[in-house]
DNA sequence: GCAAGTAATAATT
DNA sequence: AATTATTACTTGC
């Protein structure tokens, strides 16, 4: 069974959507609502607290992307690190990883379907701020909350 | 020196 | 074989 809920937030519309474990994924709209579950609760009351600037870190179930690759795997867990208010370029995940997959890492956060609970925009790239798969400009604001 | 253009790099579909 | 949310190097101003 698929959950899935929005909501109208302080960056518009959001998304969720979930299974009976763990978040499924988070896009920027309005979807249609079909059933709620308390996970999908928490994930809204943890986002707002977010928001709101009461919450640095998220305690939710995640799940990842259907096809995992071990790459894959390993760059979400780096990105999970990042703290609060940091950011790490693309060039600094791949020589954590001892790989030099700059154009990769980029692909795998591109696959990520969680962005927010998975930081993904602090991931910047060095000279320039990067990109978001959902828009450029919640990922300023993102940022920008977090400064 | 700085700005813009281009080749190179690794992983996924 | 093409694509990607990059980077480092080269050239022209």
């Amino acid at each position: 069974m698929i959950y899935s809920k929005s909501e109208m937030t302080h960056l518009g519309w959001i998304e969720i959507k979930a299974n009976e474990n763990s978040i499924i994924s988070l896009s920027f709209k309005k979807g249609y609502d079909t059933l709620s579950s308390q996970l999908l609760d928490k994930a809204f009351s943890e986002l707002n607290e977010y928001f709101a600037r009461k919450r640095e870190t998220f305690d939710l179930p995640l799940s990842y992307p259907q096809k995992v690759t071990t790459f894959q795997k390993s760059v979400i867990e780096e990105i999970k690190k990042i703290p609060y208010g940091e950011t790490i370029s693309y060039k600094e995940i791949a020589e954590k990883l001892n790989s030099k997959a700059y154009r990769a890492i980029g692909t795998a956060c591109g696959k990520n379907q969680i962005p927010i609970f998975i930081p993904c925009h602090r991931v910047v790239g060095k000279n320039n701020i990067g990109g978001f798969r959902d828009g450029l400009a919640i990922k300023r604001k993102l940022l920008e909350l977090e400064h």
